[in-house]
DNA sequence: TAGATTGTTAATCGATTAACAATC
DNA sequence: TAGATTGTTAATCGATTAACAATC
């Protein structure tokens, strides 16, 4: 390891900082905000939350807390909200036209900026404002926006080759919406969202919380 | 605890099941597989397969493997996949209505039979063959229809007050797609699905990704 | 000053991985 | 029998939680 490369923050905590994100911006945002209240109002303990606000850089004042702005700046900033990360949608089906007009990615400097799909009859179209190109158009489209994400919403069965072409195409990061498991070489970041392995969570305690047994 | 009350399995455990049950569907039934020749197609170590397999209480033969279909039925057992779970969505939007028709489920058990809007619009409708009603019909839907889930499609203002409402009405488990913490009473289940956090996973490692740092 | 809060180091807890005996 | 594999116990690793000194 290089010196000084810090090590990794735990993906928990990253994955806690939107939370912290959502109760800062219901906050006056020239107030302080201590993590005692951070606590009192999301399900943490305190010194997590000052543990995970601690790998984004800012520093807080003893007995005072920390500057809700500087914290929802540095939050921001760790994560890339802060600027514009560009994303093409493969596969405009049910799912992936839902992520096409999600609002939340408006509070995370994310947008879509083209969506395609092997489907001849939805090219040409637009969804949720966002046009529809056939696959033949990938490599152009990341070349020529300057597209930095890859979004899987394609059986998954094509999903691998599809990932393997993306990042051919110079994309930096897949976020993966299919069952498969996806890899890709080494600076490229993959990110999947399985909605199976959450409903197996859900059903599965249904089961062990039954009412008999 | 009670005398032979079982030490809850772990959840990473349990995320994992779905993409073991999703490589087996691919082996002849009648065959037996090995966690060696699980890990050398999932990116598990054989080890862990074994524990994870475990906990749905199969049991293996030594030298030879498990056999494929005692394999799919244990897990499908364990999490309830092998009967019917209905669910009620409430909130017909975007991400809600792109659920209804998610394919998957039918693997899983799991059916949405009703949805419900705030919008007068579209109650009556039917969107991928599941029929709108409005908010007012949620305590009979749930009564009547048996529903043990209620899945939160809805803005996150709304969440914990509707996810009290469903609680009420008799759903024993609750699936939340909101950005919001959600809380219910003991034996009520809540799963959430965070697209924010993955998102904050993604684009965080793309940042330290950098090719300039 | 006194006390609340930050930042950090140590202890605990749970999951992953390794080691190994039992088995067919 | 020999060897691959299961099932289980022990070691490691990482995240959470506790303890406490520093600070304003």
């Amino acid at each position: 390891m290089p010196v000084g490369a810090a090590k990794p923050a735990p993906l928990p905590s990253i994955r806690r900082l939107p939370l912290y994100l959502g109760y800062l911006k219901t906050l006056d945002p020239e107030q302080y905000v201590s993590c005692t209240q951070i606590s009192d109002n999301l399900d943490v303990y305190p010194v997590q939350a000052r543990k995970d606000i601690a790998i984004t850089g800012v520093v807080g004042k003893p007995k005072v807390g920390y500057n809700v702005t500087a914290l929802v700046d540095a939050i921001e900033h760790y994560l890339g909200w802060n600027r514009q990360t560009t994303a093409v949608l493969v596969g405009a089906g049910n799912l992936g036209s839902a992520l096409l007009g999600y609002a939340p990615f408006n509070d995370c400097g994310f947008s879509v900026v083209a969506a395609v799909d092997a489907d001849t009859d939805k090219v040409g179209q637009q969804i949720h404002a966002c046009e529809v190109f056939g696959l033949d158009a990938i490599e152009d489209l990341i070349a020529e926006r300057g597209i930095s994400v890859g979004i899987l919403t394609i059986p998954g069965q094509f999903a691998q080759a599809m990932a393997d072409r993306l990042v051919a195409a110079g994309v930096r990061g897949l976020w993966n919406f299919t069952p498969t498991k996806i890899s890709a070489p080494d600076p490229v970041v993959v990110e999947s969202v399985q909605l199976a392995s959450s409903l197996a969570v859900l059903t599965g305690r249904l089961q062990t919380a039954e009412p008999t047994d």
